[in-house]
DNA sequence: TTTCTAACA
DNA sequence: TGTTAGCA
């Protein structure tokens, strides 16, 4: 298996010109934004959903795609009939090793890879980590949040059918 | 203004 | 699931 995740990540992430992954607005106006509760919105964080950036005092910081991973997550409750838990589950069957083309040794050795229960990037952060990736620029990542519709159709159409 | 917890709808 | 209140 060869997929290309890089460029089908690339034309499906929300796409202007601003860094899509530059901390840009506080969780307090993020809430306003997505007319949710900055407790809601942290809720999501201590599920494991989504890993917002920190400043240096300690507060949260959100970008672009994390108010586009927030509409999907909503989208999944509201008309997918996803809990937050079964988001979390769902993204923990990612293929994280095809992502990051982890070879066997490494492959053998890694607990997010026999892990099916929590995603790759909650599993790492409370082991020790995948080779110093930071998990908010990781494919696996940022892709578990886009896949959900379309996954098979990645599949099919890159086996060229 | 932010953090977190806990009660409650 | 999500809001609100209370607190530091």
């Amino acid at each position: 298996m060869d997929y290309d995740f890089k460029n089908w990540l690339k034309d499906r992430a929300p796409k202007g010109r601003l860094d899509q992954l530059a901390p840009v607005i506080g969780i307090s106006a993020a809430a306003k934004l997505t007319k949710l509760s900055d407790s809601a919105l942290r809720k999501y964080e201590a599920t494991g959903l989504i890993i917002y950036h920190r400043t240096a005092g300690g507060s949260r910081m959100l970008c672009i795609e994390d108010l586009e991973r927030i509409r999907i997550i909503q989208h999944l409750i509201k008309k997918k009939g996803l809990n937050l838990e079964g988001i979390l589950r769902l993204w923990a069957l990612l293929p994280c090793w095809e992502f990051r083309k982890c070879d066997e040794q490494t492959l053998e050795s890694c607990p997010a890879a026999k892990d099916s229960d929590r995603p790759c990037w909650v599993v790492l952060r409370e082991a020790k980590g995948c080779e110093g990736v930071d998990c908010r620029t990781c494919e696996v990542y940022r892709f578990g949040a886009y896949c959900t519709e379309d996954l098979k159709s990645l599949v099919h159409g890159l086996q060229g059918r």
